[in-house]
DNA sequence: CTTTTGTTTAACAATTTTGTCAAATCCAGC
DNA sequence: GCTGGATTTGACAAAATTGTTAAACAAAAG
């Protein structure tokens, strides 16, 4: 017989997303899932049989997905100066939506010790080259290509993760902040380049 | 009768200092804190009553030496440059001995309702303002002075926060990793300077 | 309408984590 | 040595979290 597809599989993993990567909670419960999506928590483990593999699987997807869209640009065919471009869009409006998915990938790194596929390290390997040849170049300054990789994604990255800290701190609301995080598509680009 | 002081409290506070702090075993438990130090379990208790109790006292400690750190760069009669110069020593070097404090106390923000105190904002203000000054004087590259404070804790904290990741991702070992973030000290110097 | 099968629920069991308590131990002061 | 209070420990209780099962429910197939 076919599967009757309530749409609540997708429900709970897309809830433990938000719950993950948009509001932060990391130590959430299954029952702070559940009740998050509106269902019974029986059905977390009738789906999913135990938490680890509801875990589990929301982290290969956010990898998953992580991967996806830094392939479209890193594949893509386009000069360099537009790659950067096209990376700080990308990714920071990936960052937006789900602003600790990076953070959380990171602290699985700190307890299981997940490694890192070969063919994702062969791909930054390439990245980095096509970085040292700009700098030859002279398009962009020179420095160590990993510095530069790390600066990149810092200034892309940290103000999202910190994002509740930064409201508070500078007084400012939803809407101001979504203004200054667009800027900052602009001000990495140049900040990237003029150096 | 006067207190024997075992060194016992401070040990549990320091060792689970560094679980949380250095290495970023966020959901860490009683137990294994207690194993980590070395002691029986029920001391915790002793000492500390609750499992939150102690949560709460290491976070705020954490808080206090945060504070004490930034006051001694934010306080201290100096060149705006210099003050830069010495605030990324400082941070970088507390930094790279607990590289998820900020994290931790920005997690805690995320589900508690801590609020961050009116003194720390007003001293953030004045900074602030001098960051303007230095821009209308052409010492620095125009722009909002927040993204300019952005761009420079991002800079500084993100590549230890995702110190596991970079170690895995570009190869590199911890002798070399310190090199880099040694460098680093200088690089974010020029960049947040030259811009 | 009945059956069949996938879905949902509530009650319960197991496990993990945390907290309590009394007894044992240790050490300063007598 | 003995005493008294602080410290440490192990056994146990409580709470929180997770996992299981049987039964109720819902919808498609016959």
């Amino acid at each position: 017989m076919t599967t009757r597809d309530t749409g609540t599989e997708q429900l709970i993993k897309d809830t433990a997303k938000r719950i993950f990567f948009s509001e932060g909670k990391l130590h959430a419960t299954t029952q702070d899932i559940a009740d998050a999506a509106g269902v019974n928590r029986t059905l977390l483990n009738y789906y999913f049989r135990t938490r680890d593999v509801l875990f589990e699987q929301v982290a290969t997807e956010a990898r998953t997905e992580m991967s996806a869209v830094m392939d479209s640009v890193f594949s893509a065919e386009l000069k360099f100066k537009e790659k950067i471009h096209q990376l700080i869009t990308v990714f920071m409006d990936q960052a937006m939506k789900y602003p600790y998915r990076e953070m959380y990938v990171v602290t699985e790194l700190n307890r299981g010790d997940k490694a890192i596929p070969e063919e994702k390290k062969t791909r930054l390997k390439a990245f980095l080259k096509e970085i040292s040849a700009e700098m030859e170049k002279g398009e962009i300054k020179k420095m160590d290509p990993r510095q530069f990789c790390m600066n990149l994604f810092a200034l892309m990255a940290y103000p999202l993760i910190t994002n509740c800290l930064n409201k508070s701190l500078y007084n400012i609301g939803d809407a101001e902040y979504l203004k200054l995080m667009k800027e900052r598509k602009q001000l990495i680009f140049e900040m990237i380049y003029q150096c």
